[in-house]
This record gives C-alpha cells, sequence and structure tokens, in this order.
DNA sequence: TGACACTATGTTTTT
DNA sequence: CATAGTGTCA
C-alpha cells in the first residue's frame, strides 16, 4: 500500500492516515480546530487520484471556491497535475455549473444571478408596485424581508413560524411578508433570475424530478468529499445525499464546535444526521492539534468548554512551550488601534513578516479606525470580509450596462443604468422598463423607443449610442468593460464626491475581468465568488508584503503565527445583536473560539474600555464575557497604555484606570502602584489587580510575575 | 408630479 | 458610509 510519491505515513498521524485510506463507503471525520481536517481531505485528494481514479469524478465542495482552489493545488504539489482536474467548488458554484447545463429541464434555460442587494431592490420594487405604505404597516427593511424570505426556504420553515421564533415583534407581519415571499418568487421565476437560494433550490428540484439526470450525476462524481459540514444547511445536506445515496462513497469532514453560520441557515445537526442518513458511515475522530502552542490550546479548550452544547473533542498538543496569550486593555478605540500598530511594527522588526499576521474582528467595521492608522504609518494591509467590491455601488452601476446588454430581460439593471442619467428617476425609468416589458425587451425595440421620445428623454440617446459599440462582435470581455467605463465614469465623477477611489477600482475590475473568455461567465463569477478583498488593494504591487484584516467569518480555516483580535469586548463581541437569544449567543462563543484557534504562536485579545454612543457619549465597555475570568490563568492581562508610553507606575495610578484595590488575605489593602516586597521574589511594583486575587507585580530582579494575594503576608508592604 | 439634494440614522456575520 | 426618508424646486 505504500506509494512512490508520497510518505503518508510520514506525514499523517494515525486517525489522518486511516481517513484518508478509505477508499470506499461513507465516512465522516470531525474534529477539533487545527487538528489537520482539510489536510486529511487533501491527502484524500492525491490518494484516490494516485489510484488511478478520474480527478473529474471526484466532487470537492468547500465554503469557498478559493479553499477548493488552495487544496487542488496542494493535492497536486503532494501528487501531480492531475490533482487539478478534481471537480471543485462551493455548493453554489457547482449547483451554477449543473444548472446551466440542465437548466431547460426545468424551465431555466438561461438566467442571471442576483445578488443580496439586488433581492432587496426587487422587494422595494414589489412593494411599489403593490402600492403597499410601509409607514403605516411598519414595513423592516428590505433587507430584513430578503434575510426572512431566505432563512425560511434554508431552514424550511414557514415564514409566520420563523417570525414567531427570530423576529417576533414582527409576527404581526407574517401576512404581508408572506405575499411578498410569494411576489417575489414569482418575479423571479418571470424574470429568470436566480438568488443565492434558488441555485441550491433548484438543483434539488432537477434531481428529484429528473431522476436520469440524478443518476448520470451521481455516477458522473462518484467520490464526494465536503469540507466544513457544520456550516452546511438542510438543502445542502440533501444534495449530498441525492448525488450520494447511489455510490455512497461519501466523507464529509467537520467540527460542530466551529459551526458559525446558523443565521444563514446552515445546521450543525447535520453532522449528527449524517449517520442516520448513511447508517454504517465511519466516524473518525482528529484530537491533535497541529497548529497551536500549549497556552494558546490551553485558553481555546477554556473557552469552548463553557459552551451550552458540551462538545465531546479534547484537543492536545505536543508542542512544548509558547507564550501565555495577552489580554491587552485600552482606554478607546483609538487607543487600541495604537497599541496594535506599535506591536506590528515590533513584530516587524523582529523580522516577522505582515503575512505571518492578522487582525480578526467580530463586524467589519471594528476595523475603521485601526485602518486609518495603519496608513498614516504606512503599514500595507488587505480587508477580507464587509462590503464587497462587487457590492459597491459604482461596480455594480458598471456590471448593470454589461448585464443588460448580456440579457435584455434584465429589468433590475436597467432600472439601475436609466436611473444614472440625469433629469431620468424612479418614475420615468419605469416608464421605459414598462414599455420594455409590454413585449419581448430587446436592445433595438429600446433603440426604437428612444427615437420616439423628446425632451429629458432624449438623454437616452447616450445609451443606445453605448449598446451600438458594445455590440461589435470583435470585443471581447475586456473591451466591452473598457467601453463601459468609457461612458460610466464621468456619470460617476458626478455622482460621488469620493470618486479617485472609485475609479481606481474601476482600474482593478479592468485588469480582473481580462481573463474571462464570455461575459456570462465574468458576470457569474462576479456573483459568486467576487474578488474577495474589499477594496481595491492600493500598491500592493511594490509591497507584496501585507497584513490580513479580516472579519473571523472570512477566517475560517485560515491561519497566522501571530493573531489579533480585537473589540473583545461585550456588544461587540458578542454582537448586541445576539444578546437576546441563547443560541446566537452560543454561536458568537464560537466565533471567539474560531478565532482564537488561528493563531500558531502568539495571540493577543484586545478591547477597548470604553466606547463612544450617539446618545448617551462615552460608555463604559465589559471585557467579552467569553474570556473573563481567564485573566492570569489562561491570559496575561496588560494595559495599552503601559507599553505604549513606557512603564511609569506613578502614571499608571495617576491615570485611574479603574484600578481597583484589592484586599489580601490578611485584610491589607494594596493597590497598583504599591510597592512590596515578596518572599522570595524581592521588591517589586504592582502593576494591576487582576481576578482571582491576582497581581501583575514588576520585580526590580525577577521582572513581570503574576502572583497570588493570598500568600502575601504581613510586614511585607512598603509603601 | 418628478428629480434631486439634503438629513438622519444605524450599522453583524456571507454563498 | 450607505441607505431610506424628507423637503424643495421646477
Ligand atoms: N500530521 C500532521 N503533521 C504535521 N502537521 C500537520 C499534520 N496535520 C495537520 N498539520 C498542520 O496543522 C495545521 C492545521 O491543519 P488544517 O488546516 O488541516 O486543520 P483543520 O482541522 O482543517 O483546522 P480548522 O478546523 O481550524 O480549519 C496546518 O498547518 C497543517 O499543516
Amino acid at each position: 500500500m505504500s506509494s512512490p510519491f508520497i510518505d503518508y505515513e510520514k506525514e499523517l498521524n494515525e486517525a489522518q492516515y486511516e481517513a484518508v485510506f478509505i477508499d470506499e463507503g461513507p465516512a465522516m471525520v470531525i474534529a477539533g480546530a487545527g487538528s489537520g481536517k482539510t489536510r486529511t481531505l487533501v491527502y484524500r485528494v492525491a490518494r484516490l487520484v494516485e489510484t488511478g481514479i478520474d480527478p473529474e469524478s471526484i466532487l470537492l465542495l468547500t465554503f469557498t471556491r478559493k479553499a477548493a482552489a488552495e487544496m487542488m493545488d496542494r493535492a497536486s504539489q503532494l501528487l501531480d497535475v492531475r490533482c487539478r482536474s478534481v471537480s471543485g467548488g462551493t455548493f453554489h458554484s457547482i449547483a451554477n455549473y449543473i444548472l446551466r447545463k440542465y437548466g431547460d429541464l426545468i424551465d431555466y434555460p438561461n438566467y442571471s444571478i442576483i445578488d443580496r442587494g439586488d433581492c432587496g431592490e426587487v422587494i422595494g420594487y414589489i412593494i411599489g408596485e403593490l402600492g403597499i405604505k410601509r409607514k403605516e404597516l411598519k414595513l423592516p427593511r428590505n433587507s430584513t424581508i430578503i434575510d426572512i424570505i431566505s432563512k425560511s426556504i434554508n431552514k424550511s420553515l414557514e415564514i409566520a413560524d420563523l417570525l414567531e421564533i427570530y423576529y417576533p415583534h414582527l409576527s404581526d407581519l407574517a401576512p404581508v411578508i408572506g405575499e411578498l415571499a410569494l411576489r417575489y418568487e414569482k418575479y423571479k421565476k418571470e424574470r429568470k433570475v436566480m438568488d443565492y437560494d434558488d441555485l441550491l433550490v433548484n438543483l434539488k428540484t432537477l434531481l428529484i424530478e429528473f431522476p436520469g439526470v440524478r443518476q448520470f450525476l451521481s455516477n458522473k462524481y462518484r467520490y464526494i468529499m465536503v469540507d466544513e459540514y457544520q456550516d452546511t444547511n438542510r438543502l445542502q445536506a440533501e444534495i449530498v445525499k441525492l448525488l450520494g445515496e447511489d455510490h455512497r462513497n461519501v466523507m464529509v469532514v467537520g467540527d460542530d464546535s466551529q459551526s458559525i453560520y446558523s443565521f444563514r441557515g446552515a445546521d450543525f445537526r447535520n453532522i449528527m444526521d449524517f449517520p442516520g442518513i448513511f447508517p454504517d458511515a465511519k466516524i473518525i475522530k482528529l484530537e491533535e492539534n497541529f497548529r497551536s502552542t500549549q497556552p494558546i490550546l490551553k485558553l481555546t479548550n477554556a473557552i469552548i468548554s463553557r459552551a451550552r452544547q458540551k462538545y465531546t473533542k479534547c484537543l492536545f498538543t505536543k508542542r512544548k512551550g509558547g507564550v501565555l496569550p495577552k489580554l491587552v486593555i485600552a482606554w478607546n478605540e483609538s487607543e487600541q488601534s495604537e497599541w496594535i500598530t506599535k506591536k506590528i511594527l515590533s513584530l516587524t522588526s523582529e523580522g516577522i513578516n505582515l503575512k505571518n499576521i492578522a487582525v480578526l474582528f467580530r463586524s467589519s467595521f471594528h476595523s475603521f479606525d485601526l485602518e486609518v492608522q495603519l496608513a498614516k504609518h504606512g503599514i500595507p494591509f488587505a480587508k477580507y470580509g464587509g462590503l464587497k467590491f462587487a457590492e459597491a455601488a459604482h461596480i455594480k452601476d458598471l456590471l448593470a450596462h454589461l448585464r443588460v446588454f448580456l440579457n435584455p430581460h434584465d429589468h433590475l439593471s436597467w432600472n439601475r443604468i436609466l436611473k444614472l442619467l440625469p433629469g431620468i428617476g424612479q418614475a420615468t425609468a419605469n416608464k421605459v422598463t414598462n414599455w420594455l416589458d409590454s413585449d419581448i425587451p430587446s436592445l433595438d425595440r429600446f433603440s426604437e423607443y428612444v427615437k420616439t421620445q423628446k425632451g429629458t428623454m432624449k438623454i437616452l440617446n447616450e445609451l443606445v449610442n453605448l449598446f451600438d459599440k458594445l455590440s461589435d462582435p470583435s470585443l471581447e470581455v475586456k473591451d466591452l468593460v473598457e467601453e463601459v467605463r468609457k461612458y460610466y465614469e464621468p456619470i460617476m465623477t458626478n455622482k460621488f464626491d469620493d470618486y479617485p477611489k472609485r475609479l481606481r477600482d474601476l482600474e482593478y475590475l479592468q485588469e480582473w475581468c481580462a481573463p474571462f473568455q464570455s461575459l456570462e461567465q465574468f458576470l457569474t463569477d462576479m456573483a459568486l465568488e467576487p474578488p474577495e478583498v474589499s477594496r481595491a488593494p492600493s500598491d500592493f504591487a511594490e509591497r507584496p508584503d501585507f497584513l490580513t484584516l479580516s472579519t473571523i467569518h472570512s477566517a475560517k480555516g485560515l491561519e497566522w503565527k501571530v493573531v489579533f483580535v480585537i473589540h473583545a469586548a461585550d456588544g461587540y463581541f458578542p454582537s448586541r445583536h445576539s444578546l437576546y437569544r441563547e443560541d446566537d449567543l452560543e454561536e458568537e462563543r464560537r466565533l471567539m473560539y474560531v478565532a482564537c484557534t488561528r493563531a500558531k504562536e502568539q495571540l493577543f485579545i484586545v478591547y477597548p474600555e470604553t466606547g463612544k454612543d450617539s446618545y448617551y457619549g462615552q460608555v463604559t465597555l465589559e471585557m467579552s464575557q467569553f474570556i473573563r475570568g481567564f485573566e492570569g490563568e489562561f491570559t496575561d492581562v496588560v494595559r495599552a497604555r503601559n507599553e505604549l508610553y513606557g512603564k511609569s507606575y506613578s502614571e499608571t495610578v495617576s491615570s485611574g484606570y479603574g484600578l481597583e484595590s484589592l484586599r489580601t488575605g490578611r485584610g491589607f489593602t494594596i493597590k497598583a502602584g504599591d510597592v512590596l516586597k515578596h518572599p522570595d521574589l524581592g521588591m517589586g511594583v504592582v502593576l494591576e489587580i487582576m481576578n482571582h486575587n491576582k497581581a501583575r507585580v514588576f520585580f526590580k530582579k525577577r521582572g513581570i510575575r503574576t502572583i497570588d494575594l493570598k500568600s502575601v503576608k504581613d510586614g511585607q508592604w512598603v509603601v
């Protein structure tokens, strides 16, 4: 069973080896963070290909397409280029791939994919059409309505039931929202557009209604592997079942303690249910952590052990040494940013590359202040998560022109591009789209229509001209983009004050689109797997080493030598929205677990003690409840200010940072700034008082130590 | 009636 | 900072 190319036994531990060498039959690898799940999948891909299995018959489903590409890449490096032909991607991208082929069977011979923003606009349009009065009904915003509809599909719940559970304050609106949901479905069917959920729903429909297709596909994809199975939803599990139940060669990999996507319908019970669907599934547990040092692992184990749900896995590492994670308390957000910036500079001066450092946060806006500071200090960074490049208004504007050109039925994009023209607002745009809809919409009919118009409508000729130019069949994708850019840039500079940034984005888009063969592919990719950075990188070409700023969700599955988790204060992380429902809070806890388990060697958890509120002004913030009580034992507490402005103890005391005094075992009161004499350690100055009767003390001879105050006896104080 | 500029406001997390 | 909602002017 040995291989001439890969030394499996050396590269894998026993449990991993066992999983990799499962040739057939169902299996589930369930394992904690950093235990090598992804590595196991990579080796299994290589191994299957090595035994002569056609790579295209391996279906590798991952969370992002980038993850799939990376895994195939690594497998190729282990074995050879055959691994690059593995059928890998996200559920959505695979669904799209299949539906483009078989869509005509379910009445979707062609379709466009709409993103979340578009969905919201459809809802807005429908509300307008129905003449519903938003204010009278107290309707929530469009995006919330879309959330509700989407959740009801992903969780297979009726709107009314779903509102009851997740949006009790909106319960009364169930009939209205139900009506909107129906209209929304109708709209999408009529206009041949699919949202993200439709890709999955329609794939499922196809597989159920056309057993021949299902059999063919099942035969084609003889080996199915799913990564991050804890974050799949019911629909996705059903698709796996439909594709896999014939050959049963299904391996799923996941970690229930890392499930962080329930807000979009993911259900980690899929893991529990897997053995029910495939009764003879082999279950393999990986418990050895290869990523983090002992002190980091201790903290993360402690974090997850407080979860309501008791997870059975217990992680250990053979790695020795390592430093205690630091808990850094800053006065406010700007001090937090300042401390991080300084720390990063000092790390790089120690020779650590920015590539090995990440700053992680709960919500994308948590990094705004830091971004400014980093820019000031010339530290290059890339931000992941949050507002995506493809969702920025100017990018959507530009793409809308191309979408209309490709598909004149695209009512939403018509609306968007019409309103960009001076003198054209919603009313006029409606007039035009209604006219187009009165027969089969086409660019020619648009052009005819414009000819009959006078006055402000004359401006529409600009659009007609643009479409004329685009119609040249010799134009490639990049030429099309360029033409639209020429047309749109003047409009954009007018519309946005901050146009310089946006111009850069358009240039970036121009580069990004170059490799695409067809416009359809370009637009589909833009919806399914757009460039992941939120903003066009500025001058990274010259500075290839850059820092990562990322939401925790986008950091899933990744790892860095040094990790900063910021805004670890209640209300931020956990988010204040999660405080009402226990399930939500538990998910935030797992999120903290995921964040901290990204660190290999050094972990810094930072939080500001005060925040600003638009009403209350300055407010006090509490340390995130997920890490509270770990001070001393699992984390080393420091004050940002002490490190920033030198360790002047009198300053520390006079700054009055809420450094409480504490009674010792014998009734003596000490506070930060006090000088004491320890029987073993000698003279020292108290830096700060921590929970559990502990204090951090700076000893002249021994440096900073954490000591137990109960052990301090009378007469040892020198004040 | 419709376009557009201005203001308030309130921010999860993503395929 | 981006969106929704309001107010004003043609
Ligand atoms: N048998 C092994 N020997 C040496 N290093 C390993 C081994 N298995 C995994 N690793 C290393 O441990 C780290 C974590 O592995 P991997 O990313 O596969 O874990 P994971 O279980 O997918 O983690 P997570 O659930 O946090 O995404 C990687 O750097 C990987 O190279």
